[in-house]
DNA sequence: TCAAAAGTGTTCAGCGTACACCCATGT
DNA sequence: ACATGGGTGTACGCTGAACACTTTTGA
């Protein structure tokens, strides 16, 4: 018998892709959600998904997904788990990889979003999701907090250029806790991963604030030589 | 249009499970691995793996695919990652679901194996492996000695009464490194997970060590109750 | 001049880590 | 008696956590 035939006598199935995307904005962490436009449940809020294709790579169908609803590539995106309940979808037997993204809102097409029906959602305000999309985005949350303790990771979140206030407001936001000021900007300063600018931002206080940037080669040496962070 | 056609324009795929399966005799962590009976690459050592039938989720054929091979049910079983490179088989497109299980070598049934072409290999003697199964193995590495740092599930690949040294050995074996005598006791011990029972163990030293036995319920009531383990 | 955010040091407690000797027993 | 593994306590340094005031500047 060929070998070929061994695959031929098992059962294929669709395989989604479901995608939790984060963003921050006005000092709160936020999802975005779309509206369901079809059956089943119709008007449920629901996480951004869609299937894999016979010609991409699961990374690479989340890749596409991602940007058909935000516009945005090469955005950080990281696979948290797979669901393979067989009756999780009511319609069909779906096997749904879940990702999160973590986008600066301020690139995100708004037009395009709203064309697919899609909200953002203070995190603290999430309506009842659709199958097991809750679940995903309980997931989601922790791992970002568990990935924010131990790699500067939150950066993606947020303009390329920030402050040390913005930067603490995002991980407050993240840990839904509050940071001593002084320790905050004492480890996270400690990390040498930041790069102080020459300019100050000056919108959100009159003495104006210094912008940082996240140096990411020298992340990226650190990581190489085994530095671990640890915030908290 | 009815809603199922929604599905129907999409591709399928075959689902696959692969495990990587973890034991401890002899002081050493170790891993099973198959010889591959059938093309392609016949004779190459291999994760055990097996499809996902239409009927079972996800995670039970991931249980199913465990006890044909070990003959055991109701072991430790955690996700780690899914594959799904177009061309990561070389006869099909076929997307991976990777398992990392916790046996506890003693109530394996060499037999079942054997018949099986399975083998325990010492895990710093690893054979190169077919496919990506090398990168599945490095990333259930990772994540076992994590997760034994932050929880003790390592007791799975114990028998059920254990002393304090052959728990050492163990983490010692996963950790590849040693740890001292007096900071490891008391460091488990402070977590109050283990009981003290009233025998010894005399196989090991004239003295006879204390055997110990992990208190699940009370585990179980820590972590309800938010607490956290941090070994090293 | 005052309100609002930026910026800055020190102290203390707890924990991880290093380290060496006596104990019990079978051979 | 001795060899083998079992079992135990202390001291030090680092790091996380708590804590309050001065500076700048636009309105």
């Amino acid at each position: 018998m060929p070998h070929t035939s061994r695959y031929q006598s098992h059962d294929k199935h669709y395989v989604a892709i479901d995608s939790i995307i984060f963003g921050f904005d006005d000092d709160t962490l936020k999802l975005l959600l779309i509206k369901r436009k079809f059956e089943p449940c119709k008007g449920c809020w629901s996480l951004m998904g869609g299937f894999v294709a016979a010609n991409e790579s699961v990374d690479e169908a989340a890749d596409r997904i991602l940007e058909e609803l935000t516009g945005l590539k090469d955005i950080y995106l990281e696979q948290i788990h797979t669901y393979g309940e067989v009756n999780r979808e009511l319609d069909a037997r779906v096997i749904s990889v879940a990702y999160y993204a973590l986008i600066n809102i301020k690139d995100y097409d708004e037009e395009l979003g709203r064309s697919h029906g899609a909200e953002w959602f203070s995190i603290d305000e999430i309506p009842p999701l659709i199958f097991d999309h809750g679940e995903m985005v309980g997931k989601a949350m922790r791992r970002l907090k568990r990935k924010t303790i131990i790699q500067p990771i939150g950066f993606e979140l947020l303009p390329e250029k920030f402050t040390l206030s913005q930067l603490q407001s995002l991980y407050e936001a993240i840990h839904q806790q509050n940071f001593d000021k002084r320790n905050f900007r004492k480890k996270i300063l400690s990390m040498e991963v930041l790069t102080q600018l020459n300019e100050k931002d000056k919108v959100s206080s009159k003495r104006g604030a210094y912008l940082y940037k996240f140096d990411k080669d020298k992340y990226d040496y650190l990581i190489a030589n085994g530095s671990f962070f640890v915030l908290k």
